[in-house]
DNA sequence: ATTCGATTGAAACAGCCGTTTGAGGCGGTC
DNA sequence: GACCGCCTCAAACGGCTGTTTCAATCGAAT
């Protein structure tokens, strides 16, 4: 057996040098992590891949050693990347909760609709979350629960700590639940709204000031959206 | 070419009898709609298929005449199904608009995680709410867009006709959106939930109220969840 | 009894799947 | 020079894929 666990030099760090040749390896996880998202773990095929990637089909097997473990490391990969194109800000103490929260909410549309970078990456872990593998639970711990703690701790706040944390979580999920559909079902949604509102309206900043007004008017920090807007 | 697109005979309109034998076209509509649901276009084998549903290989060709087109049909099949399961309820005139939403709430919910029936029905639609095909257009006319359509109707009854229409549209998205997160990343929210949380406040009934009182507040037409609940 | 269309059966088709093999190239160190 | 890991390559492996073929079966109409 030839062995795909020795790796014995670090992945050089391509810090800022996008330049820098790609290694083989690199090559191959993001190639996989595109066709999988796609096409899923049993529509992309290992030729494909090794072919977008430049890499003989031995390659996934030296390196990777199997297909699965090159789909788990690719998901792996693809929630990195996206966890560092997309950081969360670091607010000043004293910054008010209900600015937290629209920052928050921001991120996370920005993070799940921005263009600045691929979709595949979201559209990769998107099928974890609506089919649960091997590589799911390594997420939710690593990445999803740490910032729903972090909303948890925000809506606390607004709340002034009157609500129990039960009622915090069904209030955070709802919140969730507001910016996730446009991701998962942005297609359904694109039918469902005329095109020239979608274009003006549904914009990821746009889409966050409504989503934290509405969750905001839901928790009594700011008045019902059934007002007459103040005159600007 | 054997061709399959005769079918002389009518299905028998299987009303009201279960016991009556299926046939062998309704047995392959079942079995690759669990099939499909489970693991995907690519991932389900025409053969598996056929062994659920005790036919033979050449059966699916010879009603279908291609696995494609198999799949079209189970999808519109679930859905056909998903529907008569649950239909919305009929409000007498004069039935309060926040009313109607929690029935509107309570309903979808109902569909999307009651337990009287099987859940792979569900799983399969959101496959094609992830990724369209050429189901899923038309499931939307059909089938979403009349639904969206009566939750934007009592949300203009409960705004008052103050909200302009892209308003309302967003609003309800807020609120489809809030229901769909439990579906489709329910794996997820189970993880983030404590367990005996789950069993206790996450039911559909208990979610349905939950939205409803959360949406309501939002839009006024509610006090806030930031307040003490009344004495009971 | 015979004929005919509708349905089912077992077997085979070519093609692609993930994976493995073993030979070889490359860049270092003795 | 020889040696040795690291990596790449083309080719092949068995097995499973969707699809097709053609004979066999059944039920009713003739």
């Amino acid at each position: 057996m030839p062995a795909a666990k020795t790796q014995k030099y670090e992945p050089v760090r391509t810090a800022a040098g996008d330049a820098m040749p790609e290694d083989a390896r690199d090559r191959l996880l993001r190639a996989a992590g595109q066709a999988f998202a796609e096409h899923g773990f049993e529509g992309a095929t290992v030729r494909d891949i090794c072919l977008a990637a430049n890499a003989n089909v031995a390659a996934v097997n030296y390196y990777f050693g199997d297909k699965r473990r090159l789909y788990i490391e690719s998901v792996k990969h693809a929630h990195r990347s996206r966890v560092e194109q997309v950081p969360l800000p670091e607010w000043p103490v004293g910054t008010p909760a209900a600015e937290r929260l629209h920052d928050f909410i921001d991120t996370m549309l920005e993070r799940m609709l921005g263009f600045g970078q691929p979709p595949w990456q979201v559209r990769l872990m998107l099928r974890e979350v609506l089919q649960p593998t091997d590589a799911c639970r390594e997420l939710v711990e690593d990445y999803i629960r740490p910032h729903f703690d972090v909303l948890l701790g925000i809506l606390d706040d607004i709340a002034g700590g009157r609500l129990p944390r039960s009622e915090l979580r069904r209030v955070g999920l709802s919140i969730v639940g507001q910016c996730f559909l446009y991701r998962a079902a942005g297609d359904v949604v694109g039918m469902l709204v005329p095109a020239d509102e979608l274009e003006s309206l549904h914009t990821p900043k746009r889409l966050a000031e409504h989503v934290t007004r509405f969750s905001l008017a839901a928790l009594g920090a700011a008045p019902p959206l059934n007002t007459r807007k103040a005159p600007e």
